[in-house]
DNA sequence: CGCATGTTATTGACACTGTCAATTAACAAT
DNA sequence: ATTGTTAATTGACAGTGTCAATAACATGCG
């Protein structure tokens, strides 16, 4: 018979991976995170790995879709204590810009398919769709509120796009200082609120 | 002494081996982006870029100056014809959209560094300067025109924004459909002009 | 013409990486 | 204690970036 290995353990083993795989992302970058520095650092052999990932691109998948869960926790947690629908989508994007700023590599990694790996994966999907809803809930509320004038499923792209590339720019270093990158957040904030945020007759 | 090899023929030669490396880059993908790759299909022996560059990312930098020279170009090119200001922003924003969704793998690496060695080099640098120059030129006519609300300075980092992030959403297939692409693409054109273009009194 | 010289290009070699087959170690049930 | 199944390790191989050692080679001098 088989050793007592109990999915939940296994699913832990893998979880300890995932974790010290992003602990790696975010001390020594994208280029140290390789499959054998990860067993060194986990102190497992150099193929351990193997056995819950079937090769790199399934550990930087589940890399991904931990991470996303993470996000969307918090983006939960933010928006418990209003229930003023606008002022929670200022503050998921906080939540957004917040994350990619602290956590540039690892952001990266989510967001930049392509990085790693061709195509999206199931289980991404569905973890994007998840964070999706949850950033779309608030905007969908003020819609029908008649507070903004576009429906979540075309303002929450455009919102996505505009967070994404300051994001992006900024960690390529192509959005100058930190005072112009503050300049530039604020600038986004109310040039994006002029075009969608219906004023008060 | 030593063969006769000018300048000429060793900047050449150097372009060659860019061009090569553009058309694998775009051709079979990142991945298949390799100096010995790049040998084998340039008709060189193994080591022979390092005569041209000295590492896999002076590689790769020299592809994004070429590439972000011949965008400029590109740039240039598009608003001869007009005098339009407002009119000539919009051709300058078709002509990176298109670039950007014509060769995918080309745009991630120019604009995302950190894909490739960590820091900007300063030819770099000054590629994204002209480009910056030639893009920032009929938003400054506009401005002294009184028709857009917010200087180049700050109106270009927003415009950039949202454009780079609509861009690499479509790139890691994170925009849906074609057709949401477009609306997307339509949406953001209509929110950004509503937040500062200047409305005739 | 033949040789020295400095330059260009190729090959050899090394450390890493991802990956998997072959092998060993661990352990529950008998 | 034996055994059979499974977890985990080691061996091995093809690629990769990189550079030292080597060859090839056009030119200038004797």
């Amino acid at each position: 018979m088989p050793p007592e290995l109990t999915p939940e353990i296994i699913a832990e083993k893998r979880k300890n991976l995932i974790l010290n795989a992003i602990g790696i992302l975010e001390d020594e970058g994208i280029d140290a995170l390789t499959l054998r520095h990860l067993a060194v650092v986990s102190d497992v052999s150099r193929s351990t790995p193997y056995l819950y990932f079937k090769d790199k691109a399934a550990l930087t998948d589940a890399i991904r879709i931990h991470s996303l869960h993470d996000l969307s926790a918090r983006c939960k947690q933010a928006i418990t204590g209003t229930g003023m629908h606008v002022e929670q989508m200022r503050l998921l994007g906080d939540t957004l810009i917040s994350f990619g700023l602290r956590h540039p590599e690892l952001y990266q990694l989510i967001f930049v398919v392509g990085l790693t790996g061709r195509e999206k994966s199931k289980e991404f999907c569905k973890a994007i769709d998840q964070y999706k809803k949850i950033i779309e809930a608030p905007m969908l509320a003020a819609y029908v509120d008649g507070m903004i004038s576009l429906p979540p499923e075309r303002l929450n792209p455009v919102l996505w796009a505009a967070i994404h590339g300051m994001l992006m720019l900024n960690n390529a270093g192509l959005t100058g200082d930190d005072a112009s990158f503050v300049q530039l957040r604020s600038d986004i904030e109310q040039v994006l609120a002029m075009g969608f945020v219906v004023t008060k007759p």
